[in-house]
DNA sequence: CGAAGGATCGTCT
DNA sequence: GACGATCCTTCGT
């Protein structure tokens, strides 16, 4: 399997948040192994999106996403949640994020429903807190690249299906923009 | 089934 | 000092 390289994510953030779907979410504890089929995603802009954390300015957490493109941005929310974003934008904007909201599981299911408490796999890693619990995604990852193999890594994976898309869930603003996206 | 509320803390104002 | 790119449980119909 190849490795997504940078150049992927040097696109327009809502043309990567669409090509995600159906890529491989890889991700190593060690010598284990536990991987997804990304089936959703969300793609958060600069200037032109209210909705972004980048959209005011720049500050200690969001100016990651202001840099190098196929690096995490890991944020916790909620008091209790972490969310998974690949940095991905082209040259006319300066910053730009892809939030991965869902995966299908492939590989280590028996340790993601250790991580998580729960057998269902339905409810396993279908939304952006769970797959990161899951996942055992942490703020130690933030800024770690996604192009190299190491702790996690994004590669190819299947023939993209029909797209849906939406407006993005749980904001104010930029509601109009349909830049949800999943398979 | 759906609606409501609690958990819980980093980040920005 | 307020609140969130959420999830889960509980309660009511």
């Amino acid at each position: 399997m190849t490795i997504l390289p940078k150049k992927f994510y040097q696109r327009d953030t809502v043309i990567v948040a669409k090509n995600l779907l159906g890529k491989k979410l890889v991700r190593r504890v060690g010598n284990y192994e536990m991987s997804g089929i990304i089936t959703e995603t969300e793609a958060y802009r600069h200037k032109d999106d209210p909705a972004s954390h980048a959209f005011k300015k720049i500050t200690d957490r969001n100016s990651i996403m202001f840099g190098e493109v196929g690096i995490a941005y890991v944020y916790f929310t909620y008091g209790m949640h972490y969310c998974f974003n690949v940095v991905a934008k082209n040259d006319k904007i300066s910053a730009g994020a892809v939030l991965i909201r869902g995966i299908n599981p492939e590989k280590g299911i028996k340790r993601m429903q250790l991580n998580r408490g729960r057998n269902n796999l339905e409810n396993l890693t279908n939304g952006p807190a769970k797959l990161t619990q899951a996942l055992e995604i942490t703020k130690e990852h933030y800024g770690i690249d996604l192009t190299k193999k190491s702790q996690i890594y994004i590669e190819e994976g299947i023939e993209n299906k029909k797209i849906k898309k939406s407006s993005r869930i749980g904001i104010k603003e930029g509601k109009k923009m349909l830049w949800n996206f999943k398979i």
